[in-house]
DNA sequence: ATGGTTTTTACTGCGTC
DNA sequence: GACGCGGTAAAAACCAT
């Protein structure tokens, strides 16, 4: 029951490990067969694995994922594929929905008289109501524009937004939001989704944008994240480095020698418990005097929202890990 | 509610430009 | 004298129990 809180970064060796897992997925033509030993075969049209040598059929009822129509052109291929646009998240009917459009033209092109006209505006009308119909359909609607705004203003990509959406509909469909806004689980969900996707942003920038204030915020961060038994590690403080970076327009040489600071002291352990948004800007600014781009405590403390006493102690942390590292 | 840890606030002294 | 920096003490915030 740890790391589900905002501020648990003890657990500090998360991700990097699981990454390297899936390497090798063994290439399963190399199977032998069990009894003879022979090499086994896949037989595509009846969906089984057979023994070239005895005959054995080792594995049967086989799922032959491809489509089930041939195609002998390109023009074929298109006709009988049936595949449309992906559905997303981000659209409260994962835009399955029809929508009619807004110009007032036939499929021509050409403009339609004031009776169609008319007519069009009411289907329109009535297509919008079905269309985000009961309540939850229109709450879901509401927070997802909210959720985009937010994403937009910190500059977080379409996957982080995507995160956030099914956040939301898992909030949702638990019965989560009753008592609390809607305002607050969108925020929380994308801060949530920010921090899975490894693009975190710090709660006092998440808070910025958002309408509600930062306490709710955070008291219903922590509620959702509990009674959705979200997995959320402990911020990297590197990933907030190039964006830190930037922003205090310093080079990349920079960047890379903060990264490395931070690697030192995660080896040393020094990092565990500390804030993961202090430390990457106290890396910060021990880089920048080390790569003689020198930039002021308080430079680094308006940009990132720490301290310039937090940064001080960190810091000299790194420097010192570094030191007995090299 | 409480205690332990971390961060922030506020203030002070030192050296430099 | 303003500025950047280092340090300290007390307050506040936070997490866990």
């Amino acid at each position: 029951m740890s790391d589900t809180t905002i501020r648990t970064y003890s657990s500090d060796r998360q991700q990097t490990e699981t990454e390297t897992e899936s390497e090798v997925e063994s290439t399963d033509e190399t199977i032998t067969c069990p009894e003879c030993g022979g090499r086994v075969v896949n037989d595509e049209e009846h969906g089984e694995s057979v023994c070239a040598e005895c005959g054995l059929v080792v594995e049967e009822d086989g799922i032959d994922r491809g489509p089930e129509w041939r195609a002998f052109d390109a023009k074929e291929k298109d006709n009988k594929s049936r595949v449309g646009a992906p559905t997303t998240n981000m659209m409260h009917d994962k835009g399955l929905s029809t929508n009619i459009g807004w110009q007032d033209k036939d499929a021509y092109g050409n403009s339609l008289s004031s009776s169609q006209r008319q007519k069009m505006q009411r289907l329109r009308k009535w297509n919008e109501r079905f269309r985000t119909r009961n309540s939850k359909e229109r709450n879901l609607k509401q927070a997802l524009g909210e959720i985009e705004r937010m994403a937009s203003a910190l500059g977080l990509p379409k996957k982080v937004r995507e995160t956030a959406s099914v956040i939301y509909r898992r909030a949702l469909s638990e019965d989560l939001l009753p008592g609390r806004s809607i305002e607050g689980v969108a925020t929380s969900a994308l801060y949530a989704a920010a921090r899975q996707m490894q693009t975190p942003r710090s709660i006092d920038e998440v808070a910025n944008v958002s309408r509600i204030d930062e306490m709710e915020f955070k008291r219903t961060y922590r509620y959702i994240v509990r009674e959705l038994g979200l997995e959320v590690a402990p911020a990297d403080p590197a990933s907030y480095v190039p964006r830190f970076a930037s922003e205090l327009d310093l080079p990349d040489e920079v960047e890379r020698r903060a990264r490395e600071l931070l690697d030192n002291a995660k080896e040393d352990g020094v990092t565990s418990g500390k804030s993961p948004v202090g430390l990457a800007a106290a890396a910060i600014y021990a880089s920048s005097l080390l790569t003689n781009h020198k930039v002021t405590q308080s430079e680094v403390s308006d940009v990132t929202d720490v301290s310039e006493v937090t940064i001080r102690n960190r810091y000299q942390e790194l420097l010192e890990a570094t030191e007995v590292a090299a």
